[in-house]
DNA sequence: TTTAAAACCTGATAAAAATCATATTTTATT
DNA sequence: AATAAAATATGATTTTTATCAGGTTTTAAA
């Protein structure tokens, strides 16, 4: 579903790549984008496929997955508004490396190739940032690889908890609510999702979180620090 | 060991970050950059510690790793001549959030961080080269990060030895030698080196690889490559 | 060259986590 | 509101992999 969302109004252009825009190039921006609703579930690329542009999240949470064994999806991070998508697959002229969906209802902004282009090399500050966030999002990436081949799936997945704690937050309410499945959650975790029933039923059971149907609450964020250790 | 080596007599600078540059400005990098000789197992950079320039590798390899639970290392990746490192916690402002131990006597070459700055500046061809090396070290992290949560060990270890028979390869012999301890080796697949020593056995079973004491010869990359699932 | 220290190898055992099976609850749909 | 479908939960079992313990070989150093 096509909507109109005016760059000057969106609430996250001052957060976003494009805060550095003046006035008159982020009108120009708003007349070159494209702007859509997606559903919950929907996907918003494929790996594999061609980009043609990218894209900025307005509002709602979107996973950023691998296809791995027989089809296994598995999450690679969670995006939120603000963040851009297809950036690496632009800038190294490669195929996506990965998909892009969405775990709630969200609006997204598109942004074809040239345009992107034209006004990036106008704004090198936009470049820094680029470089700046690939840089932490490779961090984090590598932080993750150490987590998954040296600590066991219960610590994983009070990591996982903590991680989506801020994510779930972001948006401004006071007590946040994590809202994904548990299969969404061990493809997170790396783990099966048995595993992560038995698990939230421990924390549960600790008193770290608590669980009302799909929603998990964060009731101990230091207790969680201290069984992922960090 | 601090030794001499002139920027255009570099075996690596065509293929580095540094090809682009006129003749001028090259000479003004050799004279103004320090250069110097680590035995294998010396450490260039520690974890944690603030950088205050970049290394760029003249020959050699070196191990990146980061510290996990209990003092156990993991291998992120492995640097070869052309590769600049400390360019993340430069770019970000940020300490070092990994460590670099040479694997073999390698010859590493230091750029202050305001003479990075004043080439790369002028230079945005380096800027560029520089998001696309990130864009491709952040794919084949998150590639790493699936293996990880769904490939049992086996089928990780054939990968590993995969990326090592091109680490390795890469001065240009034609007959391939890993010769990493299996130490390494575990702390690169995320295993036990136990399970690392019973794999390598299976393997030269099957007549995939040879061993003769640390060193490892591949003798069946599409072998290894059916094993690894890719 | 001898000796010490690492690194490597092998087997037995234990722990972690996956898989399978099945029941129950929640959510979505008519 | 009734029904179907999907997601969640729990137990039993098996597989994978780590850990421990003991050897042997290789490497490094005196």
């Amino acid at each position: 579903m096509l909507i109109d969302i005016k760059c000057t109004d969106c609430p996250v252009h001052k957060i976003s790549y494009f805060g550095c825009l003046d006035p008159c190039d982020l009108n120009d921006l708003w007349h070159k984008k494209t702007c859509y609703f997606y559903k919950k579930g929907q996907v918003i690329f494929y790996e594999g496929k061609q980009p043609v542009g990218i894209y900025c999240i307005n509002s709602g949470k979107i996973k950023i997955c691998k296809l791995g064994q027989e089809g296994k999806e598995q999450i690679v991070r969670i995006a939120i508004p603000g963040d851009l998508l297809g950036l690496r697959s632009l800038i190294g002229g490669r195929n996506y490396s990965n998909s892009a969906i969405t775990i709630e209802d969200s609006v997204v902004c598109f942004i074809n190739k040239r345009k992107f282009f034209q006004t990036t090399i106008r704004y090198p500050e936009i470049s820094t940032r680029i470089m700046i966030t690939l840089s932490k999002l490779l961090d984090v990436a590598e932080q993750k690889i150490t987590s998954m081949a040296q600590k066991p799936v219960r610590e994983r997945l009070a990591e996982a908890l903590l991680t989506l704690n801020d994510v779930f937050h972001s948006d401004g309410c006071p007590n946040t609510v994590i809202s994904l499945s548990r299969e969404d959650l061990a493809n997170m975790v790396g783990t099966a999702n048995e595993t992560v029933i038995r698990l939230l039923s421990e924390f549960k059971e600790e008193n770290m979180v608590a669980v009302k149907g799909r929603k998990i609450f964060i009731l101990d964020k230091l207790g969680l620090r201290r069984v992922a250790k960090i």
